[in-house]
DNA sequence: GCTTCCTTTTGACTTAGGTCAATGTTTTTT
DNA sequence: AAAAAACATTGACCTAAGTCAAAAGGAAGC
């Protein structure tokens, strides 16, 4: 319990004895904001749980310019996926806020999967879901514009806090990179949608005024 | 042997009991070209193995446009995911030539995985690096123009063969397609590479002329 | 409170790449 | 071989969204 393993969506349907050899196998560690958890390169020796903050996973160009390929908050597991390939870090990861996490070494991690089969099962639904998700994201980025794509984004946040009312879990700068745009793209859209009566904004708070025009919007290319 | 359940990349590295076991709960099946094998939303209680032929998944809109995200060849295995997240399938799959697939259905594969853990073992790595090749596509999407995007397929396919001569394994349209962008626009950026005398091109066959050039078009946005 | 820094917004401009429509060019069918 | 269908190329045009530059707000430090 202290270690919060099973809050991980991922072992959570597990029976009690595995959730114990896990947290006998893994290690709390704490990053202030700011810092740097991994970099792209260095060897995946092990993957990470967030008990709470908000990590950044994103890479980046020569100069200046990233692109995030996703923020995990907490009950979510990242970086398994080069862990499991036995690969290095294809990118970068940083603490947005003060994040607590759990790190779980590669080659213990190995050995425990080697001996229960479940903990395999669960792991290979993870990876089912996550390789759909970044199907629908190849999705979105090539069948869709902009305006279609935040109108996405703030329809999943409305279903996740159950709210018509809520607020973007980052700035905005870094809500452009998410969605594949820059800030002065995403800027005029949110104007165009508060013109429109499709949402209202202020600062980081969106009121969803308009359900049925955001939908619409969503459906992007596939409007008639 | 006769399913060829050992030629998949895959199954490649297990135990011949586990290969004996996996030919045993599957079952050939021939598709003419042409022929759809499933389409979007159909429930996903099997996945597919290519012995022979080439499959190509894709997503389509109410009015013609498709989007392609994968063409398989022999080797490969495909529609796995949606079977483990035990989900419909979310796209459509089509044999591109006359085909010959293995299909392995769900309930009996999942019995086998639950007794035999080095089958986990085995599909977590496909998965992780299903995974990665979906990453870089979104990063390709989103970080490059269509001349990198180019160059950086032609870049594989060279790998592939290891000539600097070699065919496209598709027509144009569906190169198009799966690069992101439409038959006019490839067409134009393939002429600006010959006139670049970077390429050269005569039907389907592509002859690489100046890899150096090539190797910096691909390298796309990251160029200074 | 003022200054500095960072984020967001706005404007003017450019451009990659999409649409539509016409014309060649292969491939397939009869 | 002729006709039809499918695929490929080209031209003219348009638009979404990126670049660059500047101004306006907010938040943080002195």
């Amino acid at each position: 319990m202290s270690k919060h393993v099973n809050n991980f969506s991922i072992f959570s349907s597990l029976p009690q004895e595995y959730i114990d050899k896990l947290e006998g196998i893994s290690q709390s560690r704490k990053y202030p904001a700011g810092q740097a958890i991994f970099m792209e390169n260095d060897p995946g020796n092990g993957f990470y749980g967030i008990v709470e903050g908000k990590i950044k996973i994103y890479k980046s160009s020569p100069f200046g310019k990233e692109h995030i390929l996703h923020i995990f908050g907490p009950g979510e597991v990242f970086a398994e996926v080069a862990v499991f390939a036995g690969i290095n870090f294809p990118a970068n990861a940083l603490a947005l806020e003060d994040s607590t996490l759990i790190f779980f070494p590669r080659n213990r991690f190995r050995s425990l999967l080697a001996e229960n089969p479940d903990l395999s099962m669960n792991l290979l639904s993870l990876m089912s879901m996550r390789l759909r998700q970044m199907v629908s994201k190849v999705e979105e980025l090539s069948l869709k514009e902009v305006p279609a794509r935040l109108a996405a984004h703030l329809l999943l946040l409305r279903q996740n806090t159950d709210k018509d009312k809520f607020n973007l879990d980052v700035n905005k700068s870094q809500l452009a990179s998410l969605l594949g745009t820059i800030p002065e793209t995403l800027s005029r859209v949110i104007r165009k949608m508060k013109d429109e009566n499709i949402i209202q904004t202020n600062g980081s708070e969106v009121v969803i005024v308009d359900m049925q025009g955001l939908e619409d919007l969503a459906e992007g290319a596939y409007r008639l």
